[in-house]
DNA sequence: TATCACCACTGAAACGTTTCAAATATGGTG
DNA sequence: CACCATATTTGAAACGTTTCAGTGGTGATA
């Protein structure tokens, strides 16, 4: 059995392909009663609009690409656990409109750029979706120059207003901060992702400030970087271990990197929690099966993702930015105490 | 700057669209120096095919469907790291062909059967990649009365023959169970993933012959099931610790359930590499830094995971199923050294 | 030189949709 | 009843591609 068309309804019906394509998509030039008549017919006979059709006479791809990089070289972009669930979280938000999600992967030693720009000139899709915002950021200015519809997971530092949803780093960053100073700690060290990324300035924001209203020293070496995985975890966890002079608490950025942190600890004669307090960020509901759990800021991942579906949506509607920008506040969860070893509080 | 069609390099050429057309292809119905002439005018050009021209004449979508499942009720579907592994793997290897990917997800509380027959009839995609294939699977059976092409990841009960690529998980489960056993452990337990899923029972039948070659008991409460999650490895540990003739070694079928293992046992005083050993199967580099390691059986997704794009390439081409199924076998990484504790073996 | 086979190319139709100028129907007014 | 304004519908073109029947040209054969 052939697929409905517009001229298989405009024959059953008698009225002409125009009209039919008028009356389906609801103009008011077509008179009410045909209207319903032609969509009834319609919808007897399973109609749905081939969108080859519709594309090439409107030249829109009805598309919206996902760029998911996972090369080691991008490792900073969103990873498993995360991006299956914003992957789903678009998809839902999508669903019920015409378009389709299609995800792009950035080719190993590729700079997503280079993905943008066929993308872009190419009408792969009508809109982009990505994350990993980074200072003075190329993919958002050449989006920008090209006026071509993106929202971003993660804010940026563009002067140009743009779409984005993202969690609120540098208050979750200052909440862990306060909330360990307040417990007693005064050397806390920061596992960061790379600074180029524009939520780790924000992290290290918000812990500076939440140490300057405590009156706590800043100690830049209590500061590591690297790509958000276990290893950068693991590795940061040594190296802060040789310090002289050890921190009582580390706030890491992600899970994976709690992941690693703990499992270089379990290596060592240093007991978590009493030795030293290791808590995380963007909690995925994953790291309550960690050995020991850690306290964590939990990120509303599912709200978070189809919010960029939505925003997604919006901005091909032509929606001003101003109303396609969110951030979302994590809240803690704790699992431990998290206060530090006696006569380690003090320690400066 | 409009972009290079095929009119407007034959209005540059001189030759009519036909011509063009036919000669961007390859025809040998082209003289070699035509075609030569117009291949270098479209490269001149930047010409790139319209896929939407296309489709629309051909009634190819030129796109692949990818399900993913992420609900409560589908956590046996792709997980987190996984998924987004696969993705990349089959992106990667689908990158050079016309095709591009989709994502559907399946809705919560939906059927993948739904989706699967609205890709099929109302010409989404031009064939379908899943994974989780299950007894008598319907979709698979659906598929195969549509003769849709598909690529499963994991092979199936189908009497006719499909594409697939798998990990042999009878193999794995089959030296898991015996290395054991050849360390002297005789009560094993085995956690694994729903009983209706096709890679469930090849676990549970490389199991049961090893313990038959070595003469153990087969006890059924040693084997308990459940989606493939932390959550499942936390409950199947706790009960296993119930029993009244615990078991001195426990196999877990992924990560993630192994991880729930390891965090159970670390909140009761059972130690784990002493009292119980815990190892693991699909392990995707994450379970190292577990605490404590546990020995797995790494499962190379990268090459998985290209295989699956490949596979599904070659069916669009029409290649034989034959020449595109593939069981890839685990290898053992040793963490542990996993010999029970003395006096444990002999238990019975 | 007429015939034939073959080669290289042309031209038009078709896929399903939207859009828009033109045609026709409807209803009201003088 | 003739006319006009408005409401509704029509018909054809256009988007970029493939496909296929057909055209014209070349060289070999009879």
């Amino acid at each position: 059995m052939a697929r409905a068309t517009i001229k298989s309804i405009a024959r059953k019906t008698g009225y002409s392909v125009g009209t039919v394509s008028n009356a389906l998509r609801g103009a008011p030039s077509v008179k009410r009663e045909t209207r319903e008549e032609i969509q009834n017919a319609a919808t007897a006979l399973g109609y749905r609009v081939n969108l080859d059709g519709l594309k090439l006479r409107t030249n829109k791809s009805y598309r919206i690409a996902v760029l998911v990089g996972v090369s080691d070289a991008a490792a900073e972009e969103w990873e498993g656990v995360e991006f299956t669930r914003i992957l789903a979280g678009i998809s839902n938000a999508v669903q019920r409109s015409r378009y389709q999600l299609t995800v792009f992967s950035i080719p190993d030693g590729g700079t997503a750029l280079q993905t943008l720009k066929s993308i872009v000139q190419e009408g792969l899709a009508d809109g982009v979706i990505f994350s990993g915002t980074r200072v003075n950021d190329q993919r958002i200015a050449y989006l920008q120059d090209e006026g071509f519809p993106f929202v971003t997971y993660g804010m940026s530092d563009s002067a140009q207003q743009h779409p984005y949803v993202d969690l609120d780093s540098q208050t979750a960053a200052y909440d862990a901060t306060s909330r360990l100073l307040g417990l007693g700690h005064r050397r806390i060290a920061l596992v960061n992702p790379p600074d180029d990324l524009i939520y780790a300035q924000q992290r290290r924001r918000g812990y500076v400030d939440a140490l300057s209203i405590y009156g706590a020293d800043f100690d830049p070496t209590l500061i590591l970087t690297g790509p958000t995985t276990a290893e950068t975890g693991q590795k940061a966890f040594g190296a802060l271990m040789q310090l002289p002079n050890r921190p009582s608490a580390i706030i890491c950025a992600n899970e994976a990197m709690t992941l690693g942190a703990l499992s270089a600890a379990a290596k060592t004669r240093v007991r978590v929690g009493e030795d030293v307090v290791v808590i995380s960020n963007d909690d995925l509901k994953l790291s309550q099966y960690f050995v020991p759990p850690p306290s964590t800021y939990y990120l509303p991942i599912a709200e978070t993702s189809r919010l960029l579906g939505e925003f997604m949506l919006k901005t091909l509607d032509g929606v001003d930015p101003s109303e396609t920008q969110k951030k979302i506040r994590a809240t803690l969860i704790e699992r431990q105490p998290d206060t530090p070893a006696p006569g380690m509080a003090q320690t400066t």
